[in-house]
RNA sequence: GUCUCGGUGGCCUAAUGGAUAAGGCAGCAGUUUCCGGAGCUGCUGAUACGGGUUCGAUUCCUGUCCGAGACGCCA
């Protein structure tokens, strides 16, 4: 039963007004203590043409209180403050979440509907750097969303490898390419000779010169370049493989953006018959002054392909595929007119499918001192941040281990810091809305107090703990209905209400693309449970009933954090 | 110059146009013979500035100031 629709239903029934309007309305009160959902009423002064206090006393009055899950209805100023009965609200959550054999939040909502989710997308030959960190774990945790509530998700790096970089590489390796270190980091020494490249290329313009006549040999398919395009393409991949490994990250397609090079002629072809794609300075580019953007160039004046004739190309290649419900770029916010700009062509070519594809921006990873940049080296690299952050890990469970004398094993040791390492790493880039910039700092990746993923991991531990102790059984649901039903303080019923909120939380998440919505719920669950089980003795509870509810509770709070966790890509522990 | 985002306590962040603006960090004061102190309790402290719309504005419109980003042959 919910409480909520019942709540809509009655609400319904006395106002006359339609249930997907008070559903909007209906909300929760910022103090428990005001009650557990409220009823605006000034949005019916009007039509009503009463004062919104006297409206809702109005209400007050014909309330239902021969219910036994309504405990009473206040009018307080313009709002009508429901109390739903306690026992009975916190009773049928946590039974709910123990009996439920699907993960929770899921839903069949997306059923048979393909989303397409487009993220990490590195370019080959260059380090996977901190900066690619949010789109990697952000696009995961969407990913993970998306496949929650029913949708074929499917995961899609478009790899960066394609263009003039790769011909500066080919050139720059023929001249000073070190095959030993090549095949020992790849990333290093490719990185290496582009850096030197460009020193190089200062003095001697004719390497840029070499550079292009080598892409374009590659674009024409020479053999040669081909060969070597391929192997660095492979190394890199190689390379980006650990840090996805050590993230749980994973991909259905790697179509990189030379995988839409052939598809291009068709695309011109489409922009021609819709009589759109004009002449300027010698380029090819459709204007787009009808949507106050600038033109978008679909072919260099020397004939090339640009990146926005292979996104378009991929949109048209993916409809056809898959025919997407939604096509999902998660990509930096510094590309947001880009993506205005493909969109709008495609609306203009009278492509429908236009209007499905999305682009999540997210903020910038930014330093205060110095700038991100390739070419100087200046970089974090992600995985130094992961190892970093799993070290120090490693370095307090050690420590903890020895005084509280809990003869952890070093393998387990180890297995632990991982997840928390990474889970702290996780939490940073998902905590806040997306479109905030992040400005790097070690302290702050590394800080494991207050909102953190090792605080959350902590309190799951501890949680765990207490049901190890009290030998309790996860598969069954040891306390029934009647004996939840014994559960009626502030904290439990307040533990209650965030188990409950959980799947809303989940499509509210999906819905804006903030995973941060998800993050937080399951941190406040963590919170309050924090707080309940330092003052409530779970253990020592004398009346057996009531232990054994409470640990029905517990094992709820686990469960609901555990599943909140895994949306985003964070392991929970049972020690640490 | 044009456009797009953003400006919330010392710092980082949250709040479909609704009630006393929420959380974390830092700071201060407590807390461990009792389920694990990466914890818990308490205290201090904020909507850049000026107009406007509204019964009601952190939220919407407008102007100013400040910051970031983007702005045709890179991605």
């Amino acid at each position: 039963m919910d409480f909520r629709v019942r709540i809509i239903e009655w609400l319904a029934e006395q106002t006359g007004l339609p249930q997907e309007q008070l559903a909007e309305w209906l909300e929760v009160p910022p103090q428990p203590e005001l009650g557990d959902y409220a009823f605006p009423c000034f949005r019916l002064a009007k039509t009503m043409r009463q004062a919104p206090p006297k409206i809702a006393a109005g209400l007050a009055e014909k309330a239902p209180l021969d219910l036994d899950w309504l405990e009473k209805i206040e009018a307080v100023g313009g709002y009508l403050n429901f109390f739903v009965n306690r026992a009975s609200f916190i009773s049928r959550a946590v039974s709910a979440v123990l009996h439920a054999d699907a993960p929770l939040a899921q839903s069949d909502e997306g059923q048979g509907k393909n989303v397409i989710v487009e993220y990490s997308s590195p370019n080959i030959a260059k380090p996977f750097h901190v900066g690619h960190a949010f789109t990697t774990i952000l696009g995961h945790a969407l990913y993970k969303i998306y496949d929650r509530l029913g949708y074929n998700a499917i995961r899609m790096n478009h790899l960066g490898d394609y263009g003039t970089q790769f011909g500066k590489l080919i050139v720059a390796y023929r001249l000073w390419g070190d095959e030993a270190a090549l095949v020992k980091e790849p990333i290093k020494e490719l990185l290496r000779i582009y850096v030197l490249f460009h020193d190089e290329a200062k003095d001697k313009p004719e390497l840029e010169q070499q550079a292009r006549e080598a892409f374009r040999k590659l674009e024409a398919g020479a053999a040669e370049e081909i060969d070597l395009w391929k192997r660095f393409k492979d190394l890199s991949l190689k390379a980006f493989n650990t840090v996805y490994e050590r993230l749980g990250v994973s991909f259905d397609y790697f179509y990189g953006e030379s995988y839409y090079s052939d598809k291009i002629p068709d695309v011109v072809k489409l922009l021609r018959e819709k009589q759109i794609l004009t002449e300027s300075e010698g380029a090819q580019v459709v204007m787009l002054d009808e949507y106050d953007l600038p033109p978008c160039i679909i072919l260099k004046s020397d004939g090339t392909t640009i990146y926005a004739s292979r996104d378009l190309a991929a949109v048209l290649f993916r409809d056809q595929t898959w025919s997407f419900e939604r096509n999902i770029y998660v990509v930096g916010m510094p590309q947001a007119l880009h993506f205005r700009q493909v969109f709008s062509v495609l609306e203009k070519a009278g492509v429908e499918a236009a209007k499905r594809c999305v682009h999540v921006g997210f903020g910038l990873v930014k330093f205060p001192d110095r700038k991100l940049s390739t070419r100087s080296g200046h970089v974090v690299f992600l995985e130094d941040l992961l190892q970093e952050s799993v070290d120090k890990t490693l370095e307090i469970i050690r420590k903890n281990d020895q005084l509280r004398q809990a003869d952890m094993s070093e393998a387990e040791m180890r297995q632990v810091a991982e997840k928390i390492g990474i889970g702290a790493i996780v939490y940073t880039f998902l905590k806040n809305g997306r479109e905030r910039d992040i400005v790097f700092s070690w302290d702050e990746m590394l800080d494991f107090d207050g909102d953190s993923a090792p605080y959350v991991q902590y309190t799951y531990a501890r949680a765990r703990s207490i049901l190890r102790k009290a030998g309790h059984d996860d598969t069954a649901a040891d306390a029934g209905l009647a004996e939840l039903m014994l559960l009626d303080s502030d904290d439990e019923f307040a533990l209650a209400k965030l188990i409950d909120g959980f799947p809303a939380a989940v499509s509210k998440a999906a819905y804006a693309y903030e995973p941060y919505m998800i993050v937080r719920q399951v941190t406040s669950l963590a919170r309050a449970f924090n707080k309940y089980y330092n003052q409530t003795s779970i253990l020592k509870t004398e009346d057996p009933a009531l232990r054994r509810a409470r640990l029905a509770l517990l094992q709820a709070v686990c469960k609901t954090i555990n599943s909140g966790f895994e949306l985003t890509g964070i392991e929970v522990v049972e020690r640490m």
